[in-house]
DNA sequence: AAGCCTAATGAGATTCGTTATCAATAATTC
DNA sequence: GAATTATTGATAACGAATCTCATTAGGCTT
């Protein structure tokens, strides 16, 4: 049976708490920073359940370690992230996920995952790195 | 200055005998039991070159491990990929690229990169994995 | 409230991919 | 051929993530 503890709901409030996403080291350390005494391996297990779940999103950075989001539950979808301030836009994207299954089936290749995500400079990056182009 | 070595090429050479995504590792490996001397870090290097140079693709697999694969340079494509066998297919996706840049305008994001690539089971893998159901 | 069962925790050890170190090697230039 | 210096490679170091297992505590029953 699956239990209620203080350490996945201060996991879950975290993640809340933050803009983009963030690391499990460094959501267990601003834990610990504010005081309380949750362990990492308890972070990387609730923010794995939290992931399963549908309650957070998770990605690759690009050095190899997993990144976490809260997300609204329930409903696939995919990210464009500002690859400067780390701002997130969740974007539905019926198209690309029919797009994914046709073209796995097409192929024979079954169980299709996939991984799509939007990397830009959010409006406010954009005219900060160019200035002249508002 | 840079200097032309057979280590270099020899992986070179390997990457494009095989046919999909391969681990530095497992690249290694290969060459070590083709009867290469040549060290692990070396082919790390090497990789990190191509990948550089436009060589050679990369990506992170689903455990956070970086993968590698042979390319045709200044082309712009993504993959359809074997979780289990690396069997890697290159896909067109046109109407992925077009999504891609509007939905980016469509929130303000300028410079959009984007990350696709398509995970899977091949058809030779989906039927070992699971051969009540060829 | 007390007790039981067992899921969950957490400190530390462990695994594993990748990178850094640094002396030795070898590719290029002169 | 000698000099220069980029490159190599064995190994150490690093870091993210997972595992171990004794301990803790959540939720149920009585």
């Amino acid at each position: 049976m699956k239990r209620n503890t203080w350490q996945r709901e201060a996991v879950r409030q975290a993640l809340g708490d933050n803009e983009g996403f963030v690391s499990a080291q460094s959501l267990h350390s601003s834990l610990r920073v504010a005081g309380s005494p949750i362990g990492l391996a308890t972070v990387y297990r609730a923010l794995a359940d939290l992931a399963v779940e549908g309650e957070a999103d998770s990605l690759q950075s690009i050095d190899g370690e997993s990144l976490y989001r809260a997300c609204t539950p329930g409903q696939h979808h995919h990210h464009l992230i500002c690859r400067n301030c780390g701002l997130t836009v969740e974007i539905e994207a019926d198209a690309v996920e029919r797009w994914a299954k046709s073209v796995a089936a097409e192929h024979g290749f079954t169980q299709p995952n996939h991984v799509v995500d939007v990397f830009g400079l959010c409006a406010a990056c954009s005219v900060a790195a160019d200035p002249s182009r508002p």
